[in-house]
DNA sequence: CGCCATTTTGAAGGTTTTCAATGTCAGTGG
DNA sequence: CCACTGACATTGAAAACCTTCAAAATGGCG
């Protein structure tokens, strides 16, 4: 056998395991919401890749080609600010949708996976043709973008109004929220990302962060199972 | 003259200056987006009601019957917290529509007028037929949807990242910035609201907002004129 | 086992909050 | 006309919380 068809061969399998019937977050996610015409449509143009930890999927400034679907695995939403400092906007978890967010013709925010993941990518014209004809569609991705407004509400909330500690909690509380969504356990809980993420997605520092979990592990508000495994009492 | 004439004729004069042809906020409402029969028809079906100052035009909790838009004056969107503690998401100005932020049947956040106010209301279903028939509204109630997360990405940056002297920078620009949009001088600016708006807003203090102001006018980054009106330099 | 990245802990310093008092200003009544 | 009132804003001092800088501990991986 030559080294192309061996290579031709596991790029045919890939394929086939990338395909929408066998996705996993397909119930959760904007394909969920499609026929069956439509879903082998979009099979038929999506593109589906696989990331490393820390590998960037867009950044923010790079012109808007294509929208994202959460396959597998988690994605960060991030901002970097002038002077450095890094702000996360969210994480994203199996069947979330990216790259709508915008009237602009660039992104905004930065997008990177954390651990590995497995995302689609959806060319913007064909993707706006499905959604053209399909009320499903336009409905479910205008039911999102609601409740992108509320989430980024509340999240304004928890950053303006709560100490370290409460944020965790509130942090915690929605992943597991997030885990119940997706069929997973809602308790205990994993923690995809490091402490870092944690800081600049809460807007403390790391420091702060080590610091409040620790107080919560003594308050028995949570058990940590391990570094990134913990139970919510 | 009949004491019910004279009620008539000053109902007859207000609908009069009601009438959309004469509104001032038509040029940057989502009205400006309808051909002259849409905007007939609003006329026909739409509410426009006087405010004053602190009077509520909706709570967090009431089912969300009707969308609204700014007519004239300020509004001020806020969410009261299980301690008592309020939390403004935004200022509304002449021109904004509100309501629409929701995929749930009641409103998350309440609204008041900041001073005196003209507000528009639309019932839902009316509303929606006028937006069913004309991409072209929908396309801008989707546009303001896409503004609206856009613009709490910034403020999670803002209240996450910002002490509290560059916190009132910003507050300052994009008042300066939202009053040239709607044809107003940016600078100087006015503050419709009070310091302890401020404070619920940026998610200080009305201590710390004081404080800081009082050192951007030490530092010459602005000059008051009176207490709600300064130039920034 | 040892290395390196990540996390935790410690101590000092900085920013904001809290509690308290004073100041300002517009409206009201003597 | 001026003192009084009440709402709003400013200022002061102490305390709380978080950050910063530094060091130690942990944990994964070659």
């Amino acid at each position: 056998m030559k080294k192309n068809d061996l290579y031709n061969q596991q790029v045919e399998k890939q394929s086939q395991l990338a395909k929408c019937s066998l996705c996993s977050a397909k119930r959760f996610s904007i394909c969920g919401k499609m026929d069956e015409t439509q879903v082998k449509k979009v099979d038929s143009f999506k593109r589906t890749k696989n990331y490393k930890d820390k590998q960037p999927i867009f950044f923010q400034g790079d012109p808007v080609k294509s929208y994202f679907n959460v396959r597998s695995g988690n994605v960060k939403i991030y901002r970097l600010l002038d002077d450095g400092r890094m702000h996360i906007m969210g994480f994203l978890y199996p069947g979330d949708f990216m790259g709508l967010s915008s009237d602009q013709d660039t992104y905004l925010n930065s997008a990177e996976a954390i651990g590995n993941a497995e995302i689609c990518s959806f060319a913007i014209s064909e993707f706006d043709d499905l959604n053209k004809n399909s009320p499903e569609i336009t409905k479910e991705l205008l039911k999102r973008n609601f409740q992108e407004i509320e989430f980024m509400q509340k999240q304004s909330i928890i950053i303006g109004k709560l100490h370290a500690k409460d944020r965790l909690m509130e942090f915690f509380k929605n992943i597991s929220a997030q885990r119940k969504k997706i069929g997973l356990p809602d308790n205990p809980i994993s923690l995809p990302m490091n402490r870092q993420d944690i800081a600049d997605y809460l807007a403390l520092t790391i420091e702060t962060v080590s610091r409040g979990i620790t107080e919560l592990k003594n308050d028995q508000k949570i058990k940590m199972i391990d570094k990134n495994k913990l139970y919510i009492n």
